[in-house]
RNA sequence: GGAGGGGUACCAAAGCGGUCAAAUGGGGCGGGCUGUAAACCCGUUGACUUCGGUCUUCGAAAGUUCGAAUCUUUCCCCCUCCA
C-alpha cells in the first residue's frame, strides 16, 4: 500500500531522490516518523528558497509525522561548501544565535505547534558539535569516512576541479552533517533527513554513518532544485532575496512577488507553495481562461500560509485599490512626515532620498527625468519641486516610483 | 621554490599618459507595448550641484609628471605552467 504522505510528496513535485523509497514507504505506513531538515543560519531570515522545505514539513504534519527543525548553529560556524565557489563569510557565535532567534519566528507562523503529537522540535547542532573532542571524534566517526570517497562528492569535487581552494575546515562539513543525522537518530529517533538536491551527498553520508555505527536503517530524501522560468534560482531575484521575515519583506511585497509570477511557473508554484489539492490545481489550470486569476489565487494562498488570512486579503485589497482602481490604498507602505517639516516646504528630491524611497538624489533625479515619478498619479518633472501642504489631501498623498512602487505619505 | 599572466564600476570585459566618470555586453532602474506576465523597442545607470561645474572611483600605499586607470617602486591578492 502506497503511503499517502509519499504520494502527495510525489504529486506535488517535492520528491527528487530517495535512498530507499519502498522501505521508507513501509516505515511511514507503520507509524508516525520524525524527519529533519537542516537550515543554514548565515542570515537573520530564511528566504523563499527554503520555503519548499518548510512546505514539506507542513505536509509531514498533515499526515501525522513530526518535523525536526535543525538550526545549524554549529555547522554555520564552518560553512557548507556545497554549491559554493568560494569560502563564505564566517560568522561568530553571537551573530548566529541572533539569526537563529529571528529565523525561528517563521516556523511558528507556518507550522502547527498546537498539536502535541506532531509539534515540531527545534534543535541546534551547536549543542553537540561544539562539545566534540577532536581525537575522540576522529576515532569514533572519522574512521568511517574514507578520503577516497569524500573526494568524489560534488561539493568537494567541483571545487577541486575548478581549482578553487577548499579549506580543511570546509572539507569536514559533510562529516559534521552526517554526525548531526546520527545524533538525531540516537536522541530523537529521527529516521529521515530531507534536503535540497544539492544536499544529497551530505545526506547519504549520514545514512551510511548510521548504518555503520548503529547498524540501523535510516532514509534520505531530496527535493528538486527549483528555478524560476527566468532561470534564476528560486527566491533570488535580481532585486535581492525574497525574505520570509515580515520585517525584511512586508506581506504586501510578498503578495506582489507571487502575483508577478511568470506565466510558465504558475501551475508549478501552485503545487509547490499552496495547499490546494493537486487535482483541483489541474482543474483550475485547465479551465481558468485568465491566468491572472490564478496568479491572484497563488498570491493569496502563499501569503496566507506565511502571514495569515487577513494579511493576505489585505494585500489583495491594497493591490486592487492601487492597480485596478488606480487610487489610494491606506495599506500601502506609509512614510510619515512632521507638519513642521512641511511648513517651509521640503524639496522633493531631498525628501525621496531622506526617506529612503530612492537611494540617492541622483537616482531620484533620474527617475524624474524618465517620467517615472508621480505624486497622486501626476508625473513630476520639476527637479525643484517643493513638497508642501497644498500637495496633500486629507493629510495624505501618494508617491509612486514606476508603476509598481507606491508609498503613502502621511502628515503626523 | 622557479617562470609567466592578471586585479577596472553590480557582474563580465575594453582602455594602457591628457579628448576617461571610463567603450561594449549582461544585470538594475524608468518609459513604450501588454495582462502588475513573457518577448520586443527606447532611455538611463558614481555622488553632490546655484546645472557653470565640484568631489570620490580603475587591488593598497608611495612616487614621476603641468596632468595617471594608464609610467616607476613597494606591498597584498588571484590565476596558469614548471618543480
Amino acid at each position: 500500500m502506497k503511503n499517502k504522505f509519499l504520494i502527495e510528496m510525489q504529486s506535488r513535485g517535492y520528491l527528487n531522490q530517495c535512498t530507499d523509497l519502498d522501505k521508507l514507504n513501509i516505515a511511514c505506513n507503520k507509524r508516525s516518523i520524525a524527519g529533519y531538515i537542516g537550515f543554514d543560519c548565515t542570515a537573520d531570515s530564511l528566504h523563499v528558497g527554503s520555503l519548499l522545505q518548510i512546505m514539506i514539513f507542513k505536509l509531514m504534519q498533515k499526515y501525522g509525522h513530526r518535523p525536526i527543525i535543525l538550526l545549524g548553529g554549529g555547522t554555520t560556524l564552518i560553512g557548507d561548501p556545497s554549491g559554493k565557489d568560494s569560502t563564505r563569510k564566517i560568522l561568530n557565535k553571537n551573530e548566529i544565535d541572533k539569526n537563529i532567534k529571528s529565523i525561528k519566528k517563521v516556523f511558528y507562523k507556518i507550522l502547527n505547534f498546537s498539536d502535541k503529537k506532531i509539534k515540531p522540535i527545534f534543535v541546534n547542532n551547536a549543542e553537540w558539535l561544539t562539545k566534540l573532542k577532536y581525537i575522540q571524534f576522529l576515532r569514533d566517526i572519522g574512521s568511517h569516512f574514507t578520503i577516497n570517497k569524500m573526494l568524489t562528492f560534488d561539493s568537494v569535487k567541483l571545487r577541486l576541479e575548478r581549482e578553487q581552494s577548499l579549506s580543511y575546515m570546509e572539507f569536514n562539513y559533510m562529516i559534521l552533517q552526517a554526525y548531526d543525522f546520527y545524533q538525531l537518530y540516537k536522541k530523537k529517533n529521527c529516521i529521515l533527513q530531507i534536503g535540497g538536491s544539492d544536499q544529497w551527498g551530505n545526506i547519504v553520508n549520514g545514512v551510511e554513518l548510521i548504518r555503520r555505527v548503529l547498524q540501523k536503517e535510516s532514509f534520505g530524501l531530496t527535493s528538486p532544485l527549483i528555478t524560476m522560468a527566468s532561470g534564476a534560482k528560486m527566491g533570488k531575484t535580481e532585486k535581492g532575496a525574497i525574505w520570509l521575515n515580515e520585517k525584511l519583506y512586508s506581506p504586501y511585497d510578498y503578495w506582489q512577488f507571487w502575483r508577478n509570477t511568470d506565466d510558465r511557473d504558475v501551475k508549478k508554484f501552485l503545487n509547490y507553495f499552496t495547499e490546494i489539492e493537486t487535482d483541483k490545481i489541474d482543474n483550475l489550470c485547465q479551465n481558468e481562461k485568465d491566468i491572472n486569476n490564478l496568479k491572484i489565487l497563488l498570491a493569496n494562498e502563499a501569503t496566507k500560509i506565511l502571514h495569515g488570512t487577513s494579511a493576505a486579503s489585505k494585500a489583495e485589497q491594497t493591490a486592487r485599490d492601487t492597480f485596478v482602481k488606480k487610487g489610494f490604498s491606506l495599506n500601502l507602505p506609509v512614510i510619515s512626515i512632521k507638519l513642521e517639516e512641511l511648513k517651509e516646504g521640503i524639496n522633493l528630491l531631498d525628501f525621496l532620498s531622506i526617506k529612503k524611497i530612492m537611494s540617492s538624489k541622483s537616482e531620484a533625479r533620474r527617475a524624474m527625468n524618465n517620467n517615472g515619478l508621480k505624486i497622486n498619479d501626476k508625473v513630476i518633472n520639476d527637479e525643484k519641486k517643493m513638497l508642501n501642504l497644498e500637495d496633500f489631501e486629507k493629510k495624505m498623498l501618494k508617491i509612486s516610483h514606476g508603476k509598481k512602487r507606491h508609498y503613502l505619505v502621511k502628515i503626523i
